[in-house]
DNA sequence: CGCATTTGACCCGCGC
DNA sequence: GCGCGGGTCAAATGCG
C-alpha cells in the first residue's frame, strides 16, 4: 500500500514539473525535457511495481513455507514437555514471541506484511484469542482436508470439536500421532465465549442453528442443570453451546456459545452468528478483559482502544469467566434509552446498560447486505418477542452465509421453528401494523440517536477497523460491521417494515428439554 | 428401526 | 496430592 502511494506521488511529479516549465518557457525543447523526465519516472515506476510484485511473491512463498515449517515443528515436538508446546503456540502467534521473531527475517517480513492488529491482538489477548482466530482459519481447512472420510461421523465430529473448541480430553490418552489436529488439541486454549441472556420460556433460545444435546450437568450454585449442545448443521462443526436458566430469574435463559461455525448458516442463524462474531471481535478489540465480572465494555480503556475504538454495543460486558474471555450480551434488560434497547446486550449478573447505542449496534451486527433485514428480524423475533432466554456463544461464528445460499432446513426442528428458516412461514401482519410499527420505530428519538451513534461509531473507526483486523474473525466482523453501517441507513426503513411485533410464539428451539424440564414441560430433577 | 435425548461415568483443570 | 466442578462420552432409553 505504501508502495502504491509512493508510486502515485511519483506520478504526480512530472505534472508539477510540467506546470513550472509552462510558466518559465514555452520552447519545445523544454517540453521535450519534461517528457523525458516523465518517461524516466515512468520507468522508475514500472521498476518499483516489479519489485513490489516480486516482494509480494516472496512473501507468499515465505508464508507457505512458514506454515509447513510450523507443521513440521509441531510434529517433531509433539511429545515434548509443555514448555515446548508453548513454543509452538508462540510460533503460531505472529509477533508474540521474540524467539520466533529472531528466527529469521522471512518471518519478520511476513509479520510486517500482516496487519497491525495481528500483532497487537496477539500481544494483548494472548493465546486464547489468537487461537480463536486460528480456529477460524482451520474451519475452512477442515473442510478441505482435515478429516479422514473413512471416519465415522461421530468421530469426525469429536475430533473437529477437539480441534477447534476445547482442549481435548482424550488426547492425553490417545496416541499422539503428531498431526496437526493433535497438535492443535494440545493447546489449552481458552476460547472466547459469547454469552447471551434473554428471556425465554422455551427450553432454549432459537438462534437459527441446529443443535444436538450431548450432555446435561448440574452446575454449582444453580439449581437448574446446564445443558450442553453442539451444532449439528455440519458434522465437523465445532461450535458448542450450553444453556442454563438464571437462578435469580427462571425466565431468563443464559446461552453460552463457543467455537466457530465452519459451514454456511441459515439467515436466521446468521443474525446470532453475526452478533456473536462482532461481540467477540469487540472482545478482541478491547484486549483488556478483566478478571472482574460486570465489566462494562464501552467504558473499557485499553491501549488497543486508542487505535481501535470500541463498538458501542449497549449492555455488553466483558469478563474472564472461568478463564474464558467472555462477552455477555444481555437482551433482558429494559433499556436505558428506549425499548429498542432490547436488541442490545448487557452483562450479567449485573447488567450495565450502555444507553443509547444499543439497538442499532445489533442491527449492525447483522449480516451484511441483503441478509441484514432478515437477520435482524429473526434476532428480534426470537430474542425480543418470543422469549426470554440467555444463550452464550463461545467464540465466534462464521458469518459467510450468502443471501442466496439455500436455506438449511434443520430436520429436527419442531414446527414452531419453521419460521426461523423459511420467511414464507413468517406470520403475516397487517400493513397497518407494520406501518405503525415502522413509524413508531423510525420516529423514536432514541432509535434515531442510537442509529446515528452506531453508524458514526462504525464509520468513524472504519479505517482502523478495516486495516487492523487481525484474524479472519476480525476481518469478517469488521467487514460485516462496515457492510452493516453502509447498508444500515438504506435498510432501516426496510427493517422496520420487516419488524413483526409479536405475536409469534416464543421460539423454543428444537433442542430438547432444558434445565431438567422434560419435553412435556415437567421438571425432572 | 433410526435418531435424539438422557444420564451416569469419566476425564481434566484448577484451587487448596 | 486431593477434591471439586466443568465438560464430554457413550450406553441406555425414549420417541416418532
Amino acid at each position: 500500500m505504501a508502495t502504491n502511494q509512493e508510486l502515485s506521488n511519483t506520478k504526480e511529479e512530472p505534472s508539477l514539473i510540467l506546470d513550472s516549465s509552462k510558466n518559465k518557457a514555452s520552447e519545445s525543447g523544454e517540453m521535450d525535457e519534461v517528457r523525458e523526465e516523465n518517461g524516466r519516472l515512468k520507468l522508475v515506476l514500472s521498476n518499483m511495481m516489479k519489485d513490489y510484485k516480486t516482494l509480494q511473491q516472496r512473501i507468499d512463498n515465505i508464508s507457505a513455507d512458514h506454515h509447513q515449517h510450523e507443521k513440521n515443528n509441531r510434529n517433531d515436538k509433539d511429545t515434548a514437555d509443555s514448555s515446548h508446546e508453548e513454543d509452538d503456540l508462540v510460533s503460531l502467534s505472529l509477533g508474540r514471541s521474540s524467539s520466533l521473531e529472531a528466527k529469521n527475517k522471512d518471518q519478520l517480513s511476513l509479520k510486517v506484511k500482516k496487519n497491525d492488529e495481528d500483532d497487537r491482538d496477539n500481544l494483548d489477548h494472548g493465546l486464547a484469542l489468537r487461537l480463536d482466530g486460528r480456529s477460524y482459519e482451520f474451519s475452512s481447512e477442515h473442510d478441505d482436508s482435515g478429516v479422514s472420510r473413512n471416519q465415522s461421523p461421530r468421530k469426525i465430529e469429536g475430533e473437529a470439536a477437539n480441534d477447534q473448541t476445547r482442549e481435548p480430553r482424550k488426547d492425553a490418552k490417545t496416541s499422539r500421532s503428531g498431526d496437526d489436529e493433535n497438535v492443535l488439541q494440545q493447546h489449552p486454549a481458552k476460547k472466547a465465549r459469547v454469552s447471551v441472556r434473554a428471556i425465554c420460556s422455551g427450553p432454549t433460545m432459537n438462534d437459527g442453528c441446529q443443535w444436538r444435546k450431548y450432555g446435561q450437568k448440574k452446575a454449582k450454585g444453580n439449581p437448574c442443570p446446564r445443558a450442553y449442545y453442539r451444532c449439528t448443521m455440519s458434522p465437523s462443526c465445532p461450535v458448542r453451546k450450553h444453556v442454563q436458566r438464571c437462578p435469580e430469574n427462571m425466565s431468563i435463559l443464559i446461552t453460552t456459545y463457543e467455537g466457530t461455525h465452519n459451514h454456511p448458516l441459515p439467515p436466521a442463524a446468521t443474525a446470532m452468528a453475526s452478533t456473536t462474531c462482532a461481540a467477540v471481535s469487540m472482545l478482541k478489540a478491547s484486549s483488556t478483559s478483566t478478571s472482574q465480572p460486570s465489566f462494562s465494555f464501552p467504558s473499557t480503556t485499553s491501549t488497543n482502544m486508542i487505535n481501535s475504538p470500541p463498538l458501542y454495543v449497549p449492555n455488553t460486558t466483558v469478563s474472564t469467566f472461568q478463564s474464558h474471555p467472555t462477552i455477555t450480551l444481555d437482551l433482558t434488560t429494559p433499556s436505558a434509552s428506549s425499548r429498542y434497547n432490547k436488541y442490545s446486550s448487557s452483562f450479567f449478573p449485573t447488567p450495565q446498560p450502555i444507553s443509547s447505542y444499543s439497538p442499532v449496534a445489533c442491527l449492525n451486527f447483522s449480516a451484511p447486505s441483503s441478509s441484514l433485514s432478515s437477520s435482524f428480524e429473526h434476532w428480534r423475533n426470537h430474542n425480543v418477542v418470543s422469549s426470554s432466554s440467555t444463550s452464550t456463544y463461545c467464540g465466534t461464528q462464521l458469518v459467510t452465509f450468502p443471501s442466496k445460499t439455500p436455506i438449511y432446513q434443520p430436520h429436527s426442528y419442531p414446527t414452531p421453528n419453521k419460521n426461523t428458516y423459511d420467511p414464507t412461514h413468517q406470520p403475516h401482519f397487517s400493513t397497518e401494523k407494520i406501518a405503525a410499527a415502522t413509524k413508531e420505530i423510525t420516529s423514536n428519538p432514541s432509535f434515531q440517536n442510537a442509529l446515528a451513534a452506531a453508524i458514526s461509531s462504525i464509520v468513524g473507526r472504519g479505517g482502523g477497523v478495516a486495516e487492523s483486523k487481525e484474524s479472519h474473525l476480525g476481518a469478517a466482523s469488521a467487514s460485516n460491521l462496515m457492510n452493516g453501517a453502509s447498508t444500515a441507513v438504506s435498510s432501516i426503513s426496510r427493517q422496520a417494515e420487516n419488524l413483526k411485533f409479536e405475536l409469534s410464539p416464543l421460539a423454543s428451539s428444537s433442542e430438547g428439554p432444558l434445565d431438567g424440564f422434560t419435553k412435556k414441560g415437567e421438571y425432572k430433577k
